[in-house]
DNA sequence: CTTACGACTGTTACCGCTAACATACTGCTT
DNA sequence: AAGCAGTATGTTAGCGGTAACAGTCGTAAG
């Protein structure tokens, strides 16, 4: 351990050095420093003076134990590089910051046994709430959570059976939308391109949901291309490349996310296809990147914002819905068709 | 509040209710559950078993209380959406999970108010040590950490003071050398492009240095446009299309990181200009994304990995220099060329 | 002048866990 | 048989705060 500074330091202050330091009790410093009761302006600006010429800072630790209160929202997510997540965080952090709660971040890597072993970390901070991503999780995961008895908002995805509340959209029906809305336009050879999904259940949810409406159509996807890893952008690039040259009357590109949608957009503009006329494209998730993209693809928004801000409203208790607990909050992403699909019906 | 799940369970968990359960003193079931001093295997299995039926999670506030010591670092950035973050986030944590230390992040939007409450907050929870971007803070947040005896290491820039130990490159010399190697490829109306940085602490060095070189080879700078928010895509290509319309005759478009530099290369591509030819590009960062566009753009990476690696080290006491502190740990960007710079010296 | 009351400040008993020390056995040694 | 290491377990005293209650005091009311 690199050494600690401010060796001089006898050791790090307490409420009783502040006491001392004041002459006034360390409980009366307690009540100042936390704005809580009567205290005479006096001695209030007294205290706060010699906290502040101290630089004490208040142990939280100790505090949370005996109050039994801990300000702390745990926050578990699958993973902080994929842009969407970020920006949930961002809308629970909008929420909370004006209601004392903070909240700590969690990250997964899309692995169940990692969200286990956070998930266990953060409880044993006894959080006053925790968000997660997803509905899907271990068996001791959720006897944790629901032993826990705290309030548990699952974010994402409303396609299953909550332990509690849940803010997020139907990625089934996302899937369906979208293919309706493809359909709609005329095409007919539609290939996917996604990620491997073993652990992104929302990605397989949407793609089910999407090949429910190719079939209702009497459609089936012509091909499909997985990848896992590396950056999403030539990933798109070599994806769509691939299918092309596999199946080259294809007429339409699913992907599973915007990113990858990019790169294969780049590359259909590129390789100097006809886009959306011979060829069409559409993504999911609506990142703010495609707005500089030569064409805007095609996309459904996934209310990341929004659900970041609805969780935490559940959380802070100021849910419209009020206290009752157990609330699942369906929103409804936008189709955005972009310069990617035809708006014709041919 | 929203209603606590398990309304049944009369209260959380205690070391008592498993010692009670598995009929042995608080202690014996603390020290199976830490694994600590000697227990028999029997015991041992036995509470083990009782813990996992009951559900207990250990209460880490009272055991950090007890034992005054806490696993957690501080990690203070200052922001996540800005993909250089969470990678070294990734960094941070890589090294650390085998050591029993955990992450905590906190964002400050870039603001150093922002960042002195949030140093604030991670300080009362009396972290075993603190990670934070840059060197640029406010005197009380300087204080804070002097006082609070734990390391901490500055990251991302070594052009400065530190604290304690800091972990970065010099975005100086970063600047400097890539103005170097353009000068070197025979460009000569150079124009920057980059954020409004009134704490971009970095992306001002880097220009500092930049112009130093510039200078050095008696040029200045052509042009210059600045922008704040938005899709860093899109401004990417709305600031290059109004440099290259106000100053049309510019050969050499610079930067402050790469995603508006891919924004301004699309442009470019786009609008049918010979890169790098009649002219060139370059950012910085070495984002992956970079990967997947039509042609490399030429930036440098920022060792952002590396950078989260070493960072973690010293907070562990890895750090190969041992347990001295007040460490400071130079790391050299590389230069990538990518097709946008002309590689003869014409 | 006593009482009552509000405004302020102090006292006591924990919160749930762990460090440090104390104790009870067991089996060996001499 | 006493002595002595080990093991395995229990006991005690806090860690640094806060809830809840208990004063203390000056003053307005009776």
């Amino acid at each position: 351990m690199s050494k600690p500074l401010n060796p001089d330091a006898r050791r790090t202050l307490t409420l009783r050095d502040v006491s001392e330091a004041s002459g006034v009790s360390e409980m009366t410093v307690s009540r100042v420093l936390r704005s809580r009761g009567d205290v005479s302006e006096t001695t209030r600006l007294r205290v706060l003076e010699v906290a502040r010429k101290l630089g004490y800072v208040p142990n939280k630790i100790a505090g949370a134990l005996a109050s039994q209160r801990v300000n702390l929202v745990g926050v578990i997510i699958p993973s902080l590089s994929n842009m969407v997540f970020p920006e949930v965080l961002t809308g629970v952090s909008e929420i909370l910051d004006d209601t004392g709660l903070q909240p700590v971040v969690g990250v997964t890597n899309y692995s169940p046994e990692r969200e286990e072993r956070v998930l266990y970390e953060m409880l044993s901070w006894r959080p006053s709430g925790v968000i997660l991503a997803g509905l899907e999780h271990t068996d001791a995961a959720r006897a944790m959570l629901a032993q826990a008895g705290i309030p548990v908002v699952e974010i994402m995805d409303i396609d299953g059976e909550p332990i509690d509340s849940a803010v997020g959209i139907s990625h089934r029906r996302a899937g369906r939308q979208m293919a309706e809305a493809i359909i709609a336009a005329g095409y007919r050879k539609i290939a996917f391109l996604g990620t491997m999904m073993p652990y992104d259940h929302r990605a397989r949810k949407r793609l089910q949901g999407f090949e429910e409406a190719l079939s209702k159509a009497d459609l089936v996807l012509v091909d499909r291309e997985f990848y896992s890893g590396g950056s999403a952008l030539l990933k798109g690039r070599e994806m769509t490349e691939a299918v092309l040259t596999r199946s080259p009357n294809v007429d339409f590109l699913y992907y599973s996310n915007d990113m990858i949608g990019a790169g294969g957009l780049l590359y259909c503009l590129h390789a100097g296809l006809d886009v959306p006329g011979r060829i069409g494209l559409a993504g999911f998730n609506g990142v703010e990147l495609l707005d500089g993209l030569p064409r805007k693809l095609a996309t459904m928004d996934a209310c990341r914002l929004e659900i970041g801000r609805r969780a935490a409203e559940i959380i802070a208790g100021k849910s419209p819905g009020g206290r009752a607990g157990g609330e699942v909050i369906e929103l409804f992403p936008t189709l955005q068709p972009g310069d990617t699909i035809r708006n014709d019906g041919a």
